[in-house]
DNA sequence: CGGGGGTTTGAGTCCGTTCAAAATACGTGG
DNA sequence: CCACGTATTTTGAACGGACTCAAACCCCCG
């Protein structure tokens, strides 16, 4: 048997089982009764992927939704002129597709895993059918597009006003809530999902640049970067880079 | 009585009627019954406004959802720096603040007129009543939420790819399906709803820089701006703006 | 006729980009 | 396990678009 680099998904077992998914409160399925959630369990298809993976190509019709179980996922556009961005993260418990679902057209965007990640699909008809059964199951597929439109426009805002250094450091403190971690000595260190062409993508940069700004984040000791993983001794000085200084 | 330079609001009666508006069809509540249209009609408060006011500041609770029957809006986000896009333009048929009502938080955005406008307000309590009567008008503010987040990171895509001329030429043959006109001659004039300044915004750049690039534009006879009307003599020359070149 | 906000123009600067090359990391096969 | 080829990341130098600051201008209104 042949050894792979890959690591193993930590824990999970092969063809999850919907009643003991650890995200069913956390996610849009909390609105759904037991016996809906025996019909989505039944109806999902688990697939594994690797890291690197396209799960959705940008412009494939849209055959329904999918929960993310574990692993990492980025959203990516491209428009006419081949210009591609990283337009969304997605974690482990979110959602993906039903965007282009409730559009009913063809997909938005490509859907990538960025870490070995295990995904449950759920058909077009399964999804209807439970919006149907469900009407709750819509009000909080609706809260939650809210909840992604106002973080698209806080992206457009933030784009115009910040240079790539701040936007960086508050894309630092965004991640650490998932992948961040503190050792004993009490410091914080997060481990990226994220390649530098993504980080760039994700901001509206370019790798170069993003590379310097690392470097510049260095030499003020504000973080330090090995490959992906990033050490913060002071994560004081990291908050300082997005709230300009105290004096007002 | 003292005269107005404020124009009349064309030819629309004061408080308009749910079954007799021009936009039931195309918008959101076209997915309501006789019955409900009835209800919604007398629930709605109708309200005129002048051009510049505040409809909605951000911050402020939400009290309900707004249906724009006559007029342009524009929707402002503010952060805690004090910058400030405009994140979005309004214009008449469409629903307003269905956003933060889904979230069930509080205004994420001031809501402005650009031009004298009519407002249908209609409260927490009818719309959640309605929606429980009728499941699918969920459904047409989920598709409809699903294509303003479409837009958006069409957006962040655009911002981060092109120079602010395109973008300015690209807005430009956005207003012009609303806004614009063709005499006898054949040739297209915009009146637009905006200032130099909410232009700025809206493209996040600054209102000296589409100063500049309108210099630019008319320099090379792409358009000609008197105040708030454009000129445009010929589309094609726009539309290269956009497309840069044909030889592919 | 005198404000006052919005718009335009000018000059200078900076951030981020582009292009090119070197350095490093990574996966694969020997 | 190491060597190799490829992809990613980093560095350097130069350019350029958009911003900032500041002043002049304009138009609408009182």
């Amino acid at each position: 048997m042949k050894r792979r680099s890959q690591p193993p998904l930590d824990g999970v077992q092969p063809s999850a089982n919907c009643f003991s998914c650890q995200w069913r409160d956390r996610s849009q399925w909390c609105a759904l009764e037991r016996d809906d959630i025996g019909y989505l369990d039944r109806q999902k298809r688990c697939v594994s992927y690797k890291a690197g993976e396209i799960v959705v190509r940008q412009g494939d019709p849209c055959e329904g939704v999918y929960c993310l179980e574990a692993g990492t996922v980025a959203l990516r556009k491209t428009d006419e002129h081949g210009n591609t961005a990283l337009v969304r993260l997605c974690h482990a418990g979110d959602t993906i597709g039903y965007r282009d679902f409730f559009r009913d057209a063809p997909s938005g965007t490509s859907a990538e895993t960025l870490t070995p990640s295990r995904i449950c699909f759920v058909g077009r008809g399964a999804v209807h059918s439970l919006l149907s059964h469900n009407p709750a199951l819509g009000l909080t597929f609706l809260r939650r597009i809210a909840l992604d439109l106002d973080q698209a426009e806080q992206t457009i805002l933030e784009a115009g006003s910040f240079p790539v250094r701040t936007r960086l450091a508050h894309l630092l403190l965004t991640l650490r809530e998932r992948y961040g971690s503190v050792d004993d000595q009490g410091v914080l260190t997060i481990s990226l999902p994220l390649a530098r062409q993504d980080i760039a993508s994700i901001l509206g940069s370019r790798p170069e640049t993003i590379a310097r700004v690392i470097h510049g984040l260095e030499a003020d000791q504000v973080a330090r970067f090995s490959g992906r993983n990033v050490i913060i001794d002071d994560l004081d000085m990291l908050l300082d880079e997005i709230e300009p200084g105290r004096g007002f």
